[in-house]
RNA sequence: GCUCCGAUGGUGUAGUCCGGCCAAUCAUAUUGCCCUCUCACGGCAAUGACUUGGGUUCAAAUCCCAAUCGGAGCACCA
């Protein structure tokens, strides 16, 4: 059936719906999805949890860009929560806290309150207890394979059925340190038959001995577990809406066990996907990342290699590129793919109009050097070519000029050097033809791009497949560090640091 | 093994809740053309998707069932 009899055909079995249809033309065209039950809550509060263990990978940026955005959609706050309730295995780095605070503060906002966890240790024994009191948890011996075993049976332990003072004083000794690592444990009752494994009596406090990295906290030893720990600071903080991956999907329903003995409503809960970025080698994993560093193969952080906000931050790509791309992702649950070429697209879009281009020729195409005879002594392309108020660079010529290999027309042919002229390559190198521009749409001649085969600056350009070398148009030294440049027909760079007597200029390619 | 969850082009996404203006949106990507003293920007066009099979219905991307594929949890990690 075709569109329009369709349409005909719903006119006469529905007069009403097709009016409907056509009133419900709607209007948003929002960049996320209505948080759910928003009107249920005087104001939206939501946070990011981030682990400590390391600086931000660009999944991480994620969730600030989405919890950041939902904050000015619902003018609502966020809390920045360092979720660093394990000095062992997910060891914090001390400084990761300030790179992850930078990393929210690049992508553009603010956390309008900063916790740490391990501050709150004193807090969570509080709760602990409470839950004692209220028949809610229990101190268990049980070495872990055992305690599965019967778990998966769903039997419980013989530790379950003990008074409330017993637990009382056992947790008091675990708190007290008095207990080696794997002795003892506090357990949340659950229900110990639920048909989902994954709920019955979890642990809510074990023994670690390794000190923690922060001297604050470096006394504890018995630490909350990341479902009792954030469930509590969850509803002490006020948080109104989560948004965590599918790994935790089970933690709210987990949670809510806690939530029930303390008679608190659970907060709504969103989750999504793991997500992938394409181009990059390295894996996108914190302790991956940690060890190339510390195996030399990248050179930090902020390594050009690296799939790290950081990195991204030095490459001169905006924060608001990356949270427009993370937005775009949505808030599936099935796992994405983020596509570097959006983040690029988006980058170009804020820093084309703005950004001044220049020459480099790369030596890793080869450059070739040709004296160049009879031609002007100068070249002039333009700052900018779509705004001509902005004026033009001056670019000496005067023994030869640099050409890429590539670039190179055979003997004989001719080439337009942007913004000086045409020449032809002759046995004595190019030869100033004094053609008119049109040559370059009628006949056929190139434009390429040049750079004064004496007067160039050496270039040490970093991109994400590792470094290339190449020279630069003098001009380029007038620029500072952070500055952004396009090198015409190679790619938009940011300038990292100047020349010095060791070592040229260095750059950072952002993109094409 | 037990328990959850998901599936729209190369990628992401809208539409799914409440079946009908879906002949499926937008972006990105790729390709071609135009513009251009850049392979940038801009303009135009093309490419390309409802996992499969049943069922319900006048009508299914949308509801139901099954299969397939994929993801996740069952840690004294977060």
């Amino acid at each position: 059936m075709s569109h329009t009899e369709r349409r005909e055909r719903l006119g006469e079995l529905a007069p009403g719906r097709l009016e409907e249809l056509d009133e419900e033309e709607e209007d948003d065209d929002q960049v996320l999805p209505d948080l759910p039950n928003v009107d249920d809550y005087d104001g939206i509060r939501m946070r990011v949890a981030p682990n400590p263990n390391g600086p931000w990978h660009i999944g991480h940026a994620r969730m600030a860009a989405v919890v950041g955005t939902y904050k000015e959609l619902y003018d609502g706050s966020f809390v920045c929560r360092f979720d660093d309730t394990d000095p062992e295995t997910k060891r914090p780095d001390l400084d990761a806290y300030d790179a992850i605070l930078d990393a929210i503060e690049y992508l553009d906002f603010e956390p309008d309150e900063v916790l740490k966890a391990s501050d709150r240790v004193e807090t969570y024994y509080e709760h602990a207890q409470e839950l004692i009191d209220e028949g809610g948890a229990y101190t268990c011996s049980c070495p872990g394979e055992e305690f599965s075993n019967l778990k998966n049976a769903g039997e419980p332990c013989p530790h379950r059925g003990k008074d409330t003072e017993q637990i009382h004083e056992e947790f008091e000794r675990m708190v007290d340190g008095e207990y080696g690592e794997g002795e003892m444990v506090l357990r949340v009752k659950t229900d110990i038959e639920h048909k989902n494994p994954a709920l019955r009596d979890f642990v809510a406090f074990r023994i670690i001995e390794t000190p923690h990295p922060r001297a604050e906290a470096a006394d504890y030893r018995c630490w909350p577990m990341l479902d009792f720990q954030s469930g509590i600071d969850d509803h002490l903080t006020g948080v109104t809406h989560i948004i965590r991956g599918i790994d935790l999907q089970d933690s709210a329903k987990r949670q809510q066990f806690v939530y029930d003995y303390f008679g608190w409503e659970y907060p709504e809960v969103i989750h999504w996907g793991h997500v992938q970025v394409d181009a990059y080698d390295v894996p996108m994993s914190t302790s991956t990342i940690k060890q190339l560093i510390d195996d030399g193969e990248l050179d930090g952080w902020d390594d050009p290699r690296a799939p790290t906000i950081a990195s991204l931050r030095r490459r001169g790509i905006r924060g608001q590129a990356v949270v427009d791309a993370m937005t775009g992702l949505g808030l599936s649950t099935s796992n994405v793919d983020l596509a570097m070429s959006t983040v690029y697209a988006n980058n170009r879009e804020l820093i084309d109009e703005e950004t001044d281009r220049a020459f480099l020729v790369r030596d890793d195409e080869r450059a070739v050097e040709k004296s160049v005879i009879d031609g002007p002594e100068a070249g002039h392309p333009a700052v900018h070519p779509n705004h001509e108020d902005r004026g033009s660079r001056e670019i000496p010529v005067e023994t030869g000029v640099l050409v890429e290999l590539g670039d190179l027309p055979p003997v004989g042919e001719r080439v337009w050097l942007k913004g000086y002229g045409c020449v032809r390559h002759t046995d004595d190198g190019f030869e100033y033809t004094g053609d008119d521009l049109d040559v370059t749409r009628e006949e056929g001649v190139d434009i390429v791009h040049w750079v004064p085969s004496d007067d160039n600056v050496d270039v040490r350009l970093r991109t994400i497949d590792g470094d290339i070398s190449g020279y630069a148009e003098p001009g380029i030294l007038d620029y500072d560090p952070d500055d952004l440049l396009q090198f015409e027909r190679v790619g938009f760079v940011r300038i990292d640091s100047l020349p010095t007597e060791e070592t040229g200029l260095v750059a950072y390619f952002t993109h094409p």
